[in-house]
DNA sequence: TTTATAGTACTATATTTGTAGTAGATTAAT
DNA sequence: ATTAATCTACTACAAATATAGTACTATAAA
């Protein structure tokens, strides 16, 4: 999977959003100051190229949604980021994360949930 | 917190690895083919203008030092992704990892000590 | 002290990314 | 059918990134 630029990804935020739409559509999803009609056909055009986005006929224009999906794209960023910086544990990433970002009692009860619920899958 | 291009990221994981060295070094660390001296030079000229390194005069040459730590920039990484595609929730992040990449039974047991520790903390 | 070696600064160039205009195509309303 | 509006394809250009050469400097060895 490739990675997303800047402008990719925020274009790729706003579809993932959307679910799906047409330029004009991905534009109004940009804050201020939005950003030219042919700049983000452009930058969709090269999704398209990447893969990212499907481009289907609709009536006069056309609507682009997301092939790749949101989930599937940080799961690819989540495991190089893991794999870069913590050695490929992620445990190491959660006690980083658990020591420096203060996680609320609420996530870590949470966190405890989700491992148990998956070590019992696992047996 | 500035981010790092490709580039810089590949010398900077070189120069955490090393701790001190200088370009010759730094070259050394890269996998064949080797970039050109100069190339990682101007790389370094960069980084140091971005505040990623240090460069203290050593003899006839300079040393270069992690300016940023590792945990500091792969915390800021981590916590860019969390609220970029996490909704700032790292437990759903670490549900998403957890159901998508099996965990092996020791992580788990490792995260659910993790978050237990940080819990007994918090009180 | 000349010469060889290693280093840095400055500059250069190719590639990628970001942004957008223009011209032509298509459709909808008159 | 003509016009007005909207859309896309193609092209262009500026900025950022990646890569490296050249010339000058400093040091160490002969």
């Amino acid at each position: 999977m490739k990675d997303l630029t800047k402008a990719e990804e925020q274009v790729m935020q706003i579809v993932w959003d959307l679910g799906e739409g047409n330029v004009r559509d991905v534009v109004a999803g940009f804050p201020e100051p939005k950003p030219a009609y042919t700049t983000v056909a452009t930058v969709l055009k090269v999704l398209e190229k990447k893969g990212f986005v499907n481009k289907t006929p609709a009536g006069k224009s056309h609507l682009f949604s997301a092939k790749i999906s949101k989930e599937d794209y940080s799961g690819f960023r989540v495991g190089t980021l893991v794999k870069n910086y913590f050695n490929g544990s992620f445990s190491k990433m959660a006690s980083f994360f658990a020591k420096d970002n203060k996680l609320s009692i609420q996530e870590l009860e949470e966190m405890i949930e989700i491992a148990k619920r998956e070590m019992d899958k696992e047996k």
